[in-house]
DNA sequence: TAATAATTTTAGGTTAAGCTAAATATTTAA
DNA sequence: TTAAATATTTAGCTTAACCTAAAATTATTA
Protein backbone atom coordinates (compact mmCIF):
# COMPACT_ATOMS: atom_id res chain seq x y z
CA UNK A 1 0.00 0.00 0.00
CA UNK A 2 1.80 3.17 -0.96
CA UNK A 3 2.33 5.93 1.87
CA UNK A 4 0.07 8.29 0.69
CA UNK A 5 -2.95 5.88 0.33
CA UNK A 6 -2.08 4.70 3.54
CA UNK A 7 -1.77 7.64 5.12
CA UNK A 8 -5.55 8.84 3.81
CA UNK A 9 -6.65 6.04 5.50
CA UNK A 10 -4.90 6.43 8.84
CA UNK A 11 -6.24 9.99 8.75
CA UNK A 12 -9.78 9.17 7.39
CA UNK A 13 -9.68 6.78 10.48
CA UNK A 14 -8.77 9.12 13.02
CA UNK A 15 -10.89 11.75 12.02
CA UNK A 16 -13.99 9.12 12.37
CA UNK A 17 -12.35 7.95 15.78
CA UNK A 18 -12.57 11.68 17.41
CA UNK A 19 -16.48 11.90 16.31
CA UNK A 20 -17.14 8.43 17.04
CA UNK A 21 -15.60 6.84 19.82
CA UNK A 22 -16.49 3.10 18.76
CA UNK A 23 -13.91 3.61 16.14
CA UNK A 24 -14.29 3.60 12.33
CA UNK A 25 -16.66 1.74 10.35
CA UNK A 26 -16.10 0.49 6.50
CA UNK A 27 -18.93 2.47 5.03
CA UNK A 28 -17.90 6.02 6.93
CA UNK A 29 -14.34 5.72 5.45
CA UNK A 30 -15.93 4.55 2.09
CA UNK A 31 -17.81 7.73 2.23
CA UNK A 32 -14.94 10.02 3.36
CA UNK A 33 -12.89 8.75 0.93
CA UNK A 34 -14.90 8.21 -2.04
CA UNK A 35 -14.50 4.35 -2.64
CA UNK A 36 -16.70 1.84 -2.00
CA UNK A 37 -17.07 -0.60 1.07
CA UNK A 38 -15.20 -3.39 -0.69
CA UNK A 39 -12.45 -1.76 -0.64
CA UNK A 40 -12.09 -0.21 2.23
CA UNK A 41 -12.33 -4.13 3.29
CA UNK A 42 -9.45 -4.39 1.97
CA UNK A 43 -7.57 -2.13 3.26
CA UNK A 44 -8.64 -2.39 6.58
CA UNK A 45 -6.98 -6.00 6.46
CA UNK A 46 -3.83 -5.04 4.58
CA UNK A 47 -3.50 -2.23 7.20
CA UNK A 48 -4.44 -4.67 10.31
CA UNK A 49 -1.42 -7.08 8.76
CA UNK A 50 0.91 -3.74 9.30
CA UNK A 51 -0.17 -3.07 12.66
CA UNK A 52 -1.32 0.16 12.37
CA UNK A 53 -5.12 -0.67 13.48
CA UNK A 54 -7.16 -3.00 15.06
CA UNK A 55 -8.95 -4.87 12.71
CA UNK A 56 -11.99 -7.41 13.43
CA UNK A 57 -14.61 -8.51 10.85
CA UNK A 58 -17.87 -6.42 10.71
CA UNK A 59 -16.46 -4.22 13.40
CA UNK A 60 -15.43 -0.73 14.03
CA UNK A 61 -11.83 -0.54 13.75
CA UNK A 62 -9.54 1.55 15.78
CA UNK A 63 -5.95 3.12 15.37
CA UNK A 64 -2.81 1.30 17.11
CA UNK A 65 -0.13 3.49 18.64
CA UNK A 66 1.68 2.94 15.52
CA UNK A 67 -1.27 3.98 13.26
CA UNK A 68 -2.03 7.06 15.47
CA UNK A 69 1.52 8.27 14.99
CA UNK A 70 1.54 8.25 11.34
CA UNK A 71 -2.05 9.79 11.20
CA UNK A 72 -1.28 12.35 13.90
CA UNK A 73 2.32 13.09 11.37
CA UNK A 74 -0.06 13.72 8.45
CA UNK A 75 -2.46 15.92 10.39
CA UNK A 76 1.27 18.14 11.52
CA UNK A 77 2.09 18.39 7.56
CA UNK A 78 -1.07 19.40 6.16
CA UNK A 79 -1.54 21.71 8.87
CA UNK A 80 1.66 23.60 8.83
CA UNK A 81 1.10 23.58 4.66
CA UNK A 82 -2.23 25.31 4.92
CA UNK A 83 -0.21 28.19 7.66
CA UNK A 84 2.40 28.33 5.21
CA UNK A 85 -0.42 28.35 2.02
CA UNK A 86 -1.45 31.82 4.08
CA UNK A 87 1.12 33.17 5.79
CA UNK A 88 3.65 32.81 3.47
CA UNK A 89 2.01 32.39 -0.51
CA UNK A 90 -1.26 34.83 1.18
CA UNK A 91 -4.10 32.16 -0.12
CA UNK A 92 -7.41 32.83 1.76
CA UNK A 93 -8.71 29.81 3.73
CA UNK A 94 -10.93 28.60 1.63
CA UNK A 95 -8.49 27.77 -0.99
CA UNK A 96 -5.84 25.81 1.01
CA UNK A 97 -7.45 22.56 1.90
CA UNK A 98 -6.79 20.47 -1.33
CA UNK A 99 -3.43 22.07 -2.16
CA UNK A 100 -2.38 21.04 1.80
CA UNK A 101 -4.01 17.40 1.00
CA UNK A 102 -1.04 16.81 -1.49
CA UNK A 103 1.95 18.48 -0.03
CA UNK A 104 1.04 16.51 3.39
CA UNK A 105 2.12 13.51 1.19
CA UNK A 106 6.04 14.58 1.09
CA UNK A 107 7.98 12.40 3.68
CA UNK A 108 11.20 14.15 4.89
CA UNK A 109 10.92 14.59 8.66
CA UNK A 110 13.89 17.14 8.31
CA UNK A 111 11.81 19.43 5.76
CA UNK A 112 8.64 19.14 8.25
CA UNK A 113 10.61 20.38 11.22
CA UNK A 114 12.46 23.36 9.40
CA UNK A 115 9.04 23.95 7.77
CA UNK A 116 7.64 24.07 11.04
CA UNK A 117 10.33 26.53 12.41
CA UNK A 118 10.38 28.64 9.99
CA UNK A 119 6.58 29.14 10.22
CA UNK A 120 7.90 30.18 14.17
CA UNK A 121 6.20 26.78 15.49
CA UNK A 122 2.77 27.64 15.11
CA UNK A 123 0.14 25.86 16.94
CA UNK A 124 -3.23 26.51 15.30
CA UNK A 125 -3.53 25.95 11.55
CA UNK A 126 -5.81 28.98 9.61
CA UNK A 127 -9.09 27.33 10.24
CA UNK A 128 -7.79 27.37 14.60
CA UNK A 129 -7.18 23.45 14.33
CA UNK A 130 -4.53 22.69 16.67
CA UNK A 131 -1.20 21.59 14.77
CA UNK A 132 0.31 18.65 16.76
CA UNK A 133 4.04 19.14 17.80
CA UNK A 134 6.53 16.42 16.06
CA UNK A 135 5.67 14.25 19.72
CA UNK A 136 2.76 13.92 18.65
CA UNK A 137 1.09 16.64 21.37
CA UNK A 138 -2.40 18.55 20.49
CA UNK A 139 -2.24 22.39 21.92
CA UNK A 140 -6.05 22.28 24.30
CA UNK A 141 -7.56 25.28 23.36
CA UNK A 142 -10.71 24.19 25.17
CA UNK A 143 -13.25 26.31 23.10
CA UNK A 144 -17.36 25.69 22.49
CA UNK A 145 -19.79 26.20 20.15
CA UNK A 146 -21.25 29.80 19.93
CA UNK A 147 -24.52 28.33 20.89
CA UNK A 148 -23.17 27.04 24.51
CA UNK A 149 -22.59 31.24 25.16
CA UNK A 150 -25.38 33.54 27.40
CA UNK A 151 -26.87 36.30 25.97
CA UNK A 152 -24.39 39.43 27.16
CA UNK A 153 -21.26 37.82 27.24
CA UNK A 154 -18.60 38.34 24.50
CA UNK A 155 -15.90 35.83 23.47
CA UNK A 156 -13.38 35.55 20.69
CA UNK A 157 -13.81 33.41 17.32
CA UNK A 158 -11.40 30.55 17.92
CA UNK A 159 -11.97 27.69 15.07
CA UNK A 160 -14.77 26.19 12.96
CA UNK A 161 -16.59 22.76 12.83
CA UNK A 162 -17.43 23.25 9.30
CA UNK A 163 -14.61 23.34 6.67
CA UNK A 164 -16.38 23.76 3.60
CA UNK A 165 -15.48 26.55 0.94
CA UNK A 166 -18.49 27.53 1.22
CA UNK A 167 -18.87 28.27 4.85
CA UNK A 168 -15.85 29.49 4.76
CA UNK A 169 -16.88 32.68 2.21
CA UNK A 170 -19.73 33.21 3.68
CA UNK A 171 -17.75 33.51 7.54
CA UNK A 172 -15.85 35.95 5.28
CA UNK A 173 -18.50 37.99 4.06
CA UNK A 174 -19.68 38.70 7.62
CA UNK A 175 -16.60 39.41 8.42
CA UNK A 176 -16.03 36.57 11.29
CA UNK A 177 -12.65 35.44 10.87
CA UNK A 178 -10.27 33.89 14.01
CA UNK A 179 -10.15 36.29 16.56
CA UNK A 180 -13.31 38.59 15.98
CA UNK A 181 -15.15 39.40 18.86
CA UNK A 182 -18.24 38.06 19.05
CA UNK A 183 -20.99 39.30 21.45
CA UNK A 184 -24.17 37.62 22.43
CA UNK A 185 -26.79 39.77 21.81
CA UNK A 186 -30.08 37.97 21.78
CA UNK A 187 -31.25 34.52 21.27
CA UNK A 188 -34.61 34.25 19.08
CA UNK A 189 -36.88 31.52 20.66
CA UNK A 190 -38.56 30.96 17.54
CA UNK A 191 -35.41 29.33 15.44
CA UNK A 192 -32.70 29.26 18.29
CA UNK A 193 -31.09 31.66 15.59
CA UNK A 194 -28.72 34.32 17.64
CA UNK A 195 -28.04 38.27 17.19
CA UNK A 196 -24.70 38.97 17.59
CA UNK A 197 -22.25 42.09 17.53
CA UNK A 198 -18.77 41.56 15.61
CA UNK A 199 -16.05 43.61 16.96
CA UNK A 200 -18.49 46.23 18.29
CA UNK A 201 -19.51 47.04 14.72
CA UNK A 202 -21.69 45.15 12.75
CA UNK A 203 -24.87 43.52 13.90
CA UNK A 204 -26.75 40.85 12.23
CA UNK A 205 -28.50 37.36 12.78
CA UNK A 206 -26.63 34.08 12.71
CA UNK A 207 -28.67 30.74 12.22
CA UNK A 208 -28.35 27.94 14.63
CA UNK A 209 -26.91 25.96 12.13
CA UNK A 210 -23.98 28.40 11.70
CA UNK A 211 -23.61 29.40 14.87
CA UNK A 212 -23.22 25.75 15.47
CA UNK A 213 -20.08 25.39 13.43
CA UNK A 214 -18.48 28.16 15.07
CA UNK A 215 -15.91 27.98 17.95
CA UNK A 216 -14.84 30.28 20.64
CA UNK A 217 -13.54 31.21 24.04
CA UNK B 1 -1.12 7.81 -16.23
CA UNK B 2 -0.65 9.25 -13.15
CA UNK B 3 0.72 12.94 -13.58
CA UNK B 4 3.36 11.61 -11.58
CA UNK B 5 4.52 9.51 -13.30
CA UNK B 6 4.23 10.82 -16.77
CA UNK B 7 6.34 13.98 -15.00
CA UNK B 8 9.06 11.86 -14.40
CA UNK B 9 9.25 10.23 -17.67
CA UNK B 10 8.83 13.67 -20.09
CA UNK B 11 11.20 15.15 -17.62
CA UNK B 12 13.41 12.00 -18.11
CA UNK B 13 13.00 12.37 -21.93
CA UNK B 14 13.36 16.18 -21.99
CA UNK B 15 17.11 15.73 -19.95
CA UNK B 16 18.16 13.12 -22.27
CA UNK B 17 16.70 15.21 -25.23
CA UNK B 18 18.97 18.15 -24.51
CA UNK B 19 22.10 16.09 -24.09
CA UNK B 20 21.62 14.15 -26.98
CA UNK B 21 19.62 15.98 -29.85
CA UNK B 22 18.69 12.50 -31.73
CA UNK B 23 16.34 12.33 -28.61
CA UNK B 24 15.69 9.98 -25.89
CA UNK B 25 16.35 5.99 -26.34
CA UNK B 26 14.58 2.80 -24.30
CA UNK B 27 17.65 2.30 -22.54
CA UNK B 28 18.40 6.17 -21.50
CA UNK B 29 14.86 6.25 -20.21
CA UNK B 30 15.04 2.88 -18.36
CA UNK B 31 18.37 3.73 -16.55
CA UNK B 32 17.33 7.14 -15.70
CA UNK B 33 14.20 6.11 -14.05
CA UNK B 34 15.47 2.55 -12.45
CA UNK B 35 12.56 0.53 -14.73
CA UNK B 36 13.25 -1.79 -17.00
CA UNK B 37 13.49 -1.16 -20.62
CA UNK B 38 9.72 -3.23 -21.77
CA UNK B 39 8.01 -0.69 -19.13
CA UNK B 40 9.52 2.38 -20.87
CA UNK B 41 8.66 0.79 -24.17
CA UNK B 42 5.00 0.36 -22.76
CA UNK B 43 5.04 4.19 -21.50
CA UNK B 44 6.03 5.61 -24.29
CA UNK B 45 3.07 3.73 -26.68
CA UNK B 46 1.07 5.64 -23.72
CA UNK B 47 2.98 8.76 -23.83
CA UNK B 48 2.51 8.72 -27.35
CA UNK B 49 -1.51 8.02 -27.73
CA UNK B 50 -1.63 10.86 -25.55
CA UNK B 51 0.33 12.82 -27.70
CA UNK B 52 3.32 13.99 -25.10
CA UNK B 53 5.45 12.38 -27.66
CA UNK B 54 6.79 11.27 -31.01
CA UNK B 55 6.91 7.41 -30.69
CA UNK B 56 7.87 5.03 -33.48
CA UNK B 57 9.01 1.71 -33.23
CA UNK B 58 13.04 1.06 -32.78
CA UNK B 59 13.30 5.08 -32.56
CA UNK B 60 14.54 7.75 -30.28
CA UNK B 61 11.50 9.48 -28.97
CA UNK B 62 11.59 13.57 -29.02
CA UNK B 63 8.46 15.72 -27.11
CA UNK B 64 5.78 17.10 -28.68
CA UNK B 65 5.25 20.85 -27.89
CA UNK B 66 2.82 19.52 -25.11
CA UNK B 67 4.83 17.04 -23.84
CA UNK B 68 7.85 19.43 -23.40
CA UNK B 69 5.41 21.76 -21.92
CA UNK B 70 5.09 19.58 -19.21
CA UNK B 71 8.09 18.50 -18.78
CA UNK B 72 9.45 22.45 -18.33
CA UNK B 73 6.58 23.02 -16.03
CA UNK B 74 7.87 20.18 -13.69
CA UNK B 75 11.29 21.24 -13.99
CA UNK B 76 9.72 25.08 -13.23
CA UNK B 77 7.95 23.68 -9.80
CA UNK B 78 11.42 21.50 -9.05
CA UNK B 79 14.10 24.37 -9.18
CA UNK B 80 11.00 26.82 -7.69
CA UNK B 81 10.78 24.12 -4.88
CA UNK B 82 14.81 23.75 -4.24
CA UNK B 83 14.82 27.57 -3.97
CA UNK B 84 12.78 27.19 -1.41
CA UNK B 85 14.13 24.80 0.75
CA UNK B 86 17.46 26.70 0.48
CA UNK B 87 16.71 30.59 0.73
CA UNK B 88 13.72 29.73 3.34
CA UNK B 89 14.24 26.71 4.96
CA UNK B 90 18.24 26.37 5.19
CA UNK B 91 18.87 23.32 3.61
CA UNK B 92 22.21 22.33 1.31
CA UNK B 93 22.55 22.23 -1.79
CA UNK B 94 23.25 18.60 -1.67
CA UNK B 95 20.40 17.85 0.28
CA UNK B 96 17.49 19.02 -1.35
CA UNK B 97 16.80 17.43 -4.98
CA UNK B 98 15.08 14.44 -3.04
CA UNK B 99 12.84 16.23 -1.68
CA UNK B 100 11.87 18.63 -4.53
CA UNK B 101 11.62 15.53 -6.49
CA UNK B 102 8.32 14.83 -4.94
CA UNK B 103 7.44 18.64 -4.28
CA UNK B 104 7.37 19.14 -8.01
CA UNK B 105 4.47 16.50 -8.60
CA UNK B 106 2.12 19.36 -6.59
CA UNK B 107 -0.08 20.36 -9.21
CA UNK B 108 -1.82 23.76 -8.68
CA UNK B 109 -0.74 26.48 -10.95
CA UNK B 110 -1.49 29.22 -8.38
CA UNK B 111 0.20 27.50 -5.96
CA UNK B 112 3.41 27.40 -8.47
CA UNK B 113 3.22 31.20 -9.16
CA UNK B 114 2.86 32.43 -5.89
CA UNK B 115 5.87 30.32 -4.93
CA UNK B 116 7.84 31.98 -7.62
CA UNK B 117 7.12 35.46 -6.51
CA UNK B 118 7.09 34.63 -2.98
CA UNK B 119 11.04 33.89 -4.07
CA UNK B 120 10.97 36.75 -5.77
CA UNK B 121 10.60 35.46 -8.98
CA UNK B 122 14.01 33.57 -9.29
CA UNK B 123 15.83 33.01 -12.43
CA UNK B 124 18.51 30.64 -11.21
CA UNK B 125 18.16 27.52 -8.78
CA UNK B 126 20.69 27.10 -6.02
CA UNK B 127 23.23 24.76 -8.52
CA UNK B 128 22.53 27.50 -11.07
CA UNK B 129 20.42 25.86 -13.58
CA UNK B 130 18.35 28.51 -14.62
CA UNK B 131 14.17 28.22 -13.86
CA UNK B 132 11.71 28.50 -16.56
CA UNK B 133 9.14 31.11 -16.71
CA UNK B 134 6.10 30.33 -16.52
CA UNK B 135 5.68 30.40 -20.03
CA UNK B 136 8.63 28.18 -20.49
CA UNK B 137 10.98 30.26 -21.07
CA UNK B 138 14.86 29.39 -19.66
CA UNK B 139 17.28 32.48 -19.01
CA UNK B 140 19.91 32.41 -20.73
CA UNK B 141 23.36 32.64 -18.84
CA UNK B 142 25.74 31.30 -21.96
CA UNK B 143 28.23 29.80 -18.91
CA UNK B 144 31.16 27.46 -20.27
CA UNK B 145 33.58 24.70 -18.80
CA UNK B 146 35.69 25.84 -16.26
CA UNK B 147 38.33 23.87 -18.66
CA UNK B 148 37.34 26.29 -21.51
CA UNK B 149 39.26 29.23 -19.44
CA UNK B 150 42.65 30.55 -20.24
CA UNK B 151 45.54 30.85 -17.99
CA UNK B 152 45.53 34.04 -16.12
CA UNK B 153 41.74 34.67 -16.69
CA UNK B 154 39.42 35.45 -13.63
CA UNK B 155 35.47 34.00 -14.15
CA UNK B 156 32.46 33.98 -11.97
CA UNK B 157 31.20 30.54 -10.75
CA UNK B 158 27.92 30.52 -12.49
CA UNK B 159 26.56 26.27 -12.36
CA UNK B 160 27.60 22.84 -12.30
CA UNK B 161 27.33 19.65 -14.47
CA UNK B 162 27.11 16.78 -11.78
CA UNK B 163 24.60 17.18 -9.14
CA UNK B 164 25.81 13.81 -7.02
CA UNK B 165 25.77 15.24 -3.31
CA UNK B 166 28.96 13.77 -3.31
CA UNK B 167 30.80 15.94 -5.81
CA UNK B 168 28.55 18.63 -4.21
CA UNK B 169 30.05 18.55 -1.00
CA UNK B 170 33.70 17.97 -2.56
CA UNK B 171 33.40 21.57 -3.49
CA UNK B 172 31.70 23.04 -0.50
CA UNK B 173 34.70 21.68 1.20
CA UNK B 174 36.96 23.53 -1.81
CA UNK B 175 34.66 26.33 -0.69
CA UNK B 176 33.68 26.62 -4.53
CA UNK B 177 30.17 27.79 -4.57
CA UNK B 178 28.05 29.65 -6.88
CA UNK B 179 29.65 32.94 -7.51
CA UNK B 180 33.27 32.44 -6.23
CA UNK B 181 35.66 34.22 -8.70
CA UNK B 182 38.08 31.66 -9.51
CA UNK B 183 41.68 32.62 -11.09
CA UNK B 184 43.15 30.13 -13.82
CA UNK B 185 47.06 30.27 -12.35
CA UNK B 186 48.27 27.25 -14.20
CA UNK B 187 47.14 23.83 -16.58
CA UNK B 188 49.31 20.94 -15.66
CA UNK B 189 50.35 19.33 -19.00
CA UNK B 190 50.62 15.96 -17.52
CA UNK B 191 47.09 15.67 -16.92
CA UNK B 192 45.49 19.00 -17.48
CA UNK B 193 44.73 19.30 -13.68
CA UNK B 194 44.64 23.07 -13.24
CA UNK B 195 45.90 25.15 -10.95
CA UNK B 196 42.66 27.78 -9.21
CA UNK B 197 42.70 30.45 -6.66
CA UNK B 198 39.61 31.21 -5.13
CA UNK B 199 38.33 34.44 -4.49
CA UNK B 200 42.36 35.29 -4.20
CA UNK B 201 42.72 33.03 -1.19
CA UNK B 202 43.32 29.67 -1.06
CA UNK B 203 44.64 28.19 -4.21
CA UNK B 204 45.04 24.85 -5.18
CA UNK B 205 44.60 22.06 -8.05
CA UNK B 206 41.58 20.80 -9.81
CA UNK B 207 41.16 17.62 -11.47
CA UNK B 208 40.32 18.21 -15.01
CA UNK B 209 37.38 16.01 -14.38
CA UNK B 210 36.19 18.18 -11.36
CA UNK B 211 37.06 21.13 -13.58
CA UNK B 212 35.11 19.88 -16.29
CA UNK B 213 31.95 19.41 -14.19
CA UNK B 214 31.86 23.53 -13.04
CA UNK B 215 31.03 26.29 -15.15
CA UNK B 216 31.40 30.09 -15.01
CA UNK B 217 31.22 32.86 -17.22
C1' DT C 1 -38.29 -13.09 17.92
C1' DA C 2 -38.75 -13.53 13.26
C1' DA C 3 -38.60 -10.88 9.20
C1' DT C 4 -36.66 -7.11 6.97
C1' DA C 5 -33.21 -3.74 6.31
C1' DA C 6 -28.66 -2.25 6.43
C1' DT C 7 -23.89 -3.17 6.56
C1' DT C 8 -19.86 -5.73 5.66
C1' DT C 9 -17.36 -9.20 3.48
C1' DT C 10 -16.17 -12.34 -0.24
C1' DA C 11 -15.43 -13.56 -4.93
C1' DG C 12 -14.06 -12.32 -9.03
C1' DG C 13 -13.05 -8.55 -12.52
C1' DT C 14 -10.32 -4.21 -14.31
C1' DT C 15 -6.49 -1.08 -14.96
C1' DA C 16 -1.90 0.86 -14.34
C1' DA C 17 2.76 0.12 -13.76
C1' DG C 18 5.94 -2.70 -12.96
C1' DC C 19 8.45 -7.42 -14.09
C1' DT C 20 10.92 -11.64 -16.97
C1' DA C 21 11.80 -14.18 -20.95
C1' DA C 22 11.53 -14.74 -25.69
C1' DA C 23 11.21 -12.74 -30.20
C1' DT C 24 12.47 -9.22 -33.35
C1' DA C 25 15.02 -5.38 -35.12
C1' DT C 26 19.09 -2.64 -35.45
C1' DT C 27 23.94 -1.80 -35.04
C1' DT C 28 28.70 -3.14 -34.95
C1' DA C 29 32.53 -5.60 -36.28
C1' DA C 30 34.94 -9.46 -38.31
C1' DT D 1 28.16 -8.60 -45.99
C1' DT D 2 27.16 -11.62 -42.82
C1' DA D 3 27.61 -12.98 -37.97
C1' DA D 4 27.54 -11.44 -33.41
C1' DA D 5 26.28 -8.13 -30.15
C1' DT D 6 23.13 -4.85 -28.56
C1' DA D 7 18.70 -2.71 -28.19
C1' DT D 8 13.81 -2.85 -28.43
C1' DT D 9 9.48 -4.88 -28.48
C1' DT D 10 6.04 -8.40 -27.52
C1' DA D 11 3.76 -11.72 -24.71
C1' DG D 12 2.41 -12.96 -20.62
C1' DC D 13 2.76 -12.57 -15.40
C1' DT D 14 2.32 -9.87 -10.74
C1' DT D 15 0.63 -6.57 -7.46
C1' DA D 16 -1.98 -2.66 -5.71
C1' DA D 17 -6.09 -0.31 -5.60
C1' DC D 18 -9.99 0.18 -7.28
C1' DC D 19 -14.76 -1.89 -8.93
C1' DT D 20 -19.64 -4.81 -9.00
C1' DA D 21 -22.55 -8.37 -7.54
C1' DA D 22 -23.61 -11.85 -4.45
C1' DA D 23 -23.23 -13.90 0.10
C1' DA D 24 -22.88 -13.38 4.93
C1' DT D 25 -23.48 -10.99 9.09
C1' DT D 26 -25.44 -7.62 12.14
C1' DA D 27 -29.03 -4.36 13.38
C1' DT D 28 -33.77 -2.82 13.40
C1' DT D 29 -38.55 -3.18 13.77
C1' DA D 30 -43.11 -5.16 13.37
Amino acid sequence: MSSHIEENYLKAIYKQTERNKDGAYTNDIANELNVKAATVTEAFKKLGDKGLIFYEKYKAVTLTDQGRAVAVKTIRKHRLWEVFLVEKLGFKWDEIHPMAEELEHVNFEELTERLAKFLGNPEFDPHGDPIPDKNGKFAQNKSVKLTAINIGKTVAMTGIENHTPSFLQHLDKLGLKLGAEITIKDVVEFDQSILVSVNNKKEFYLSQEIANNILCK
